[in-house]
DNA sequence: TACACCATACTACCATACAAGTAAACACGG
DNA sequence: CCGTGTTTACTTGTATGGTAGTATGGTGTA
């Protein structure tokens, strides 16, 4: 055989199981408020609507219960967490201390073709302004998940995904709260820093951008306090 | 009644199910690496030891894959997760920033109790001095707790515990690895530094406190390679 | 010996059944 | 009308059975 030294690919099993498809279709129903914070959702009722057993279905609470995005009451009954303050605040918090040190170290070793991903994703976001809150925020997921990758911490993602969780949870609680244009706005002025090597300027900015939702989380509890706890 | 108007204290269910209690035991089993990395561990074998059905081994299970401290193959078996040097640089990294950030908030405004009550683990973790990795591994655990506690992050904490345990889960490879003496001087250094509100201080001194386990790591990876990835 | 084939044992995945706790509706007695 | 006790439906927790995928050791064949 001509390719007998070749890498080994990673070979996938196409298979997923239903936990995993019914997790990521739960947890985006929450994310996207489809299921609002407070609603009752049992693992009978789901299990009958995806005809599939209640243990899948417990499995998949399980693990959205273990990321704060479901609340398990035993003997009584399983619900859409309601929204804590303090848990938004720290989320908030942990994703800004971690992504700062992100991009100071992107910053202490600019790279062009990273650089030249972050400007291409930024007219991509560019074009989304007016489009749906959804698109907007999965493009705002893929750019800050570039920068964790860049930098070579990838697996620090993993973190930040779950933070960025619960912060997109409160946005989409009123759809007013995606200033789209000032958010692509700080990004921009994000990559400029990295790519001029200012680490402190990278540093201050996205400690800026991801304190934007401080001063909408105070309004949306206003607006919609049966949805906080 | 006289005590008509009191608050209503929260009851407590005391009741703890079979499957958080089987999380615990083998968390703590797996980072005190009494369950080696690579071994096998399947679901019938601890529900049989255990004397409990499959189920709620499964549940725990499940947790602790996604905790990164399992592997589930699918069809293939159970295995404790091999140690991916990635992924503990990357939660020393995501570790070191969030705790970073608390320190700084800790020295903007001094609180005195909070000091007394450190100092006074400082005193308590100098007479563990010579005792078991594992003793002192709880009260370094309540010491940093208790940081971010102190800084009202107590949420942020729950991320934290988890970095640390797969950082402790290395030390544990090897028990050369716990420098007790020397990790109580930094801790009573950052203690300081916090006292007199130099927030600077504070963080330089926990970043080198946490960067601590960055020259051990590819020590112990050439001692036990059959434990890494 | 070397290799393909197959039987078998084992695994996690999913379905189903039972157990135990909770809460709400309701009947009853004051 | 109000408060109490009981019934009943519903919840999650746990146990067990069946299914499909995987690894392994043996067997036959060249």
């Amino acid at each position: 055989m001509s390719d007998r030294n070749r890498e080994p690919v990673t070979l996938q099993t196409v298979r997923i199981s239903v936990v995993d498809q019914l997790y990521a279709a739960l947890r985006m129903a929450i994310i996207g408020n489809e299921l609002s914070p407070g609603a009752r959702i049992s693992e009978a009722e789901v299990a009958q609507q995806y005809g599939i057993s209640r243990q899948p279905v417990r499995e998949a609470f399980i693990t959205l219960a273990n990321e704060g995005l479901l609340d398990i009451r035993p003997q009584r009954g399983s619900f859409v967490a309601k929204i804590s303050l303090a848990a938004v605040l720290d989320a908030r918090f942990v994703r800004e201390a971690v992504e700062a040190d992100i991009v100071k170290l992107l910053a202490a070793t600019p790279d062009a073709a990273l650089l030249a991903n972050l400007r291409q994703q930024l007219t991509r976001q560019q074009e989304l302004v007016g489009g749906s809150a959804r698109d907007f925020m999965e493009a705002d997921e893929v750019f800050h998940r570039t920068l964790a990758e860049g930098a070579g911490k990838g697996n620090a993602w993993r973190v930040v995904e779950e933070m960025k969780a619960q912060m997109d949870r409160v946005r989409f609680l009123s759809s007013m709260h995606f200033p789209v244009a000032r958010l692509i706005d700080q990004h921009r002025a994000i990559v400029d820093a990295i790519a001029e090597g200012d680490a402190t300027g990278a540093e201050t900015r996205i400690r800026t951008h991801l304190q934007g939702i401080l001063s909408d989380l105070p309004v949306i509890k206003q607006e919609r306090p049966e949805y906080f706890l």
